[in-house]
DNA sequence: CCTTTTTAGTACTGTGTAGTACTAATTTAG
DNA sequence: CTAAATTAGTACTACACAGTACTAAAAAGG
């Protein structure tokens, strides 16, 4: 069990410190796992980063499975409290990975392209999620019926990235709820 | 004039190399800059960080300023012919690097404060520059009255910063012109 | 022409850090 | 009970890389 020790300290050090520097030595350090036991279950850094990445893949997608699925609430009262999920986990890292997805591919050395794709195709399965979410909407009549769904679905997504970056850059964690809620007000 | 081209070399080597992977070693060798030299100019990597972060700032700004300001076009003309700006930058870049500010935010080592703050700067007088696109465009009757023009601009960017990180894991420029094309068409 | 600035070259230092080697204890599970 | 899997500890290696020291030649500029 602490190769799940080990994957959860490291999630949070990549995030706050970055992976290029983040040092084994200081994960064996606050994780209390030992060096050799570290690397036994992780034959270098990169395939730890790669399970860092899964479990944030996991994370997410529970989460969104959680809240998204309650279907007697409207769509935007679930994204919206799907977003305040994201907006305390960004405020309880003071800021630092807003995105642990934009965090951890733009930090990936060049050279980890699996670890890029992983990424690549974690968004392409949430453009389907949303899309689907989006069409409930519509036929519920929240949205209007006019709207290109597959496009829209992809704005809503650029906008959260944006918005969780954003967020990192001002400090301010309120951009995330009200850059959503302008989106659905043009939807309306 | 050894400076600037120490500059221009780094800020693509940091982009596509990203800054902790790029050694001092290699930017020596591909400028052709005597190692000496570059320490002449700068005191250490970091400051060099600073500096590439300017050299960024300062493009965008003029490229911003250039197309912007033509203001015989309408505001989305205007804005699409800056995106489209950005999309070859991306592509020419082979998808890396796409937003230079995301890329270089969160490969700054923490401690770099200073060149965190210029980039979020950046970016809240990129929104004072947004709002004002948008005035001129409700006044000319692009976009409903309706709108709220600060947030709405808030979520341009948003969506912007978004669009350019996405590209680049898609490795599809396309997202940018789309995403703002579906923006402008709930302004209308 | 003389002073200051910019440039080059070469060799070196020191340190942080990824990863290894090896032994041995402890835990798990069949 | 026994074999396999997991864990710890300690010491070590090898290397990349930021930054320095020093000398000296060009360039620029007033």
């Amino acid at each position: 069990m602490n190769q799940k020790r080990v994957i959860e300290v490291a999630a949070t050090l990549f995030l706050e410190k970055g992976f290029a520097y983040t040092s084994m030595d200081e994960l064996v350090r606050v994780s209390k796992v030992s060096k050799s036991n570290v690397y036994y279950h992780f034959s270098d850094k990169e395939e730890l980063l790669a399970g860092v990445v899964d479990y944030w893949i996991e994370t997410y997608q529970r989460a969104m499975d959680q809240i998204l699925s309650q279907n007697q609430l409207s769509v935007e009262d679930r994204v919206q409290m799907f977003l305040e999920h994201l907006s305390q986990g960004v405020q309880s890292r003071e800021y630092k990975g807003s995105c642990p997805f934009i965090t951890l591919y733009i930090q990936s050395p060049a050279q980890a392209t699996h670890i890029k794709e992983k990424i690549g195709l974690f968004f392409t399965g949430l453009q389907m999620k949303v899309s689907l979410l989006l069409q409930q909407g519509v036929e519920k009549g929240e949205f209007r019926n006019t709207i290109h769904i597959d496009e829209v679905a992809a704005l809503f997504i650029t906008n959260l990235e944006g918005a969780l970056f954003l967020s990192e850059t001002l400090k301010d964690a309120t951009v995330i709820m009200k850059t959503a809620s302008q989106f659905f007000n043009l939807l309306r």
